[in-house]
DNA sequence: CAAAAAACCTACCAAGTAGTATGTGAGCCC
DNA sequence: GGGCTCACATACTACTTGGTAGGTTTTTTG
């Protein structure tokens, strides 16, 4: 977690201190975006500004960082378990399990992917903001493709059976991305507890409520 | 919609002008609460600040008013179908499926909702608006428990399965709300479109992704 | 150990914005 | 038809905040 300095690929690692994102994110989560000075992540890091423009050269580069790394434990989260013998519909449910979890265990950094960059659309001004957002909406994009993708295999194999496999997925993704509006983890709460809230979750999206005949 | 000027209740009538709600709405949903000026709203309008200030005390009052009528039209929109001789199943799905035409319907008033109130927890310095803010949860609370009451009554008589009610209801109504998110209308959409979406919603939330065997 | 580079901090400015104070025209009331 | 109120518009202020320029301390390097 700390040894991974300045190696790899320079995209990623443009994340040069974790540390800033996490308390970004937090900020963001609580305020909003927009709500969020530079100063407030710098108060909650102990630091000042200095510190955040020595790493990001706008407040906007920052978010994008900030996305960046959520999406990035998403999909860490989600491709270990998409492949495998086993039906499409028993591996989807294992990776809206994965998913219901990375979203409580990183809720600050999910909740500023949730809030999303819609809002951004308008504010972007630089030829290169817009690249990067675009980018942030491939990579989205491309998320929500991995479950479509994994549905299909369902319905072919017959595991799934749905009317539509482009809005069972969004319905899915949508209950699941909720999380971030409602869950707060309480004082003292288990990895256990956590597991049985996500199996509960993907109960519900698996089987629905109507009793089965 | 025009005639009741100035009697009823003050609370809720002190929605002067439903204008300036939807101009504010939808300048939020573009672009964010805090993103959004005064000025934003007013050109939207073709007038000025003076007209919105005219009609509210402050930006955060504006915010407030717009949340409340959101609210009204969930409420308008699922009360009319909860009760009645049906099983409770039946009408948990009418209600899920009004409450979805709803939210394509007020998209800008619903976003607004979604991206919430709990952004406000820290900004709300006066004691007026801690109340205010309070008010707005607790109508947030009904509008869930409204939900929940009719998916109790299902599990006893027997057309609702499911493991946690509270969880059940908090995922279907995350995968509607998500439709904030993702549904925009297409240019030449019709009552119909919208009514074949919602049912797929609804088919997806009731009958979950698993194949009956 | 000197020097260069990295990792910050301090002080500052220009731009944008919530809110106010005042002005004004149109309708209404008697 | 004169006064009064409503429904806005205009002009301005006080304050916040993103970003910058330059200084200082710590770490790395040769």
């Amino acid at each position: 977690m700390s040894s991974e300095k300045s190696q790899l690929s320079p995209r990623i690692d443009k994340t040069g201190n974790i540390d800033i994102l996490i308390a970004a994110a937090e900020c963001f989560m609580e305020q909003g975006y927009h709500a969020t000075s530079i100063d407030d992540v710098a108060r909650r890091l102990g630091a000042t500004k200095g510190r955040i423009y020595h790493y990001y050269r706008s407040k906007t580069e920052l978010f994008f960082d900030v996305h960046r790394e959520g999406m990035r434990r998403n999909f860490e989260a989600v491709t270990p378990v998409m492949k495998g013998p086993e039906p499409a519909a028993k591996r989807l449910s294992a990776m809206f399990r994965q998913h219901a979890l990375s979203m409580m265990e990183n809720l600050a950094l999910e909740a500023v992917v949730v809030q999303g960059v819609e809002m951004h659309r308008f504010g972007a001004t630089t030829p290169e903001q817009r690249r990067t957002l675009a980018e942030l909406m491939t990579v989205r994009n491309d998320f929500e493709s991995l479950f479509k993708r994994v549905a299909y295999e369902g319905v072919e194999d017959g595991s799934i059976r749905t009317s539509d496999v482009s809005v069972a997925v969004k319905v899915a993704l949508g209950a699941i991305n909720w999380l971030s509006i409602w869950y707060r983890p309480r004082p003292a709460e288990t990895r256990d507890d956590r597991e049985i809230l996500a199996d509960k979750i993907v109960g519900s999206i698996m089987q629905g409520l109507n009793a089965p005949a």
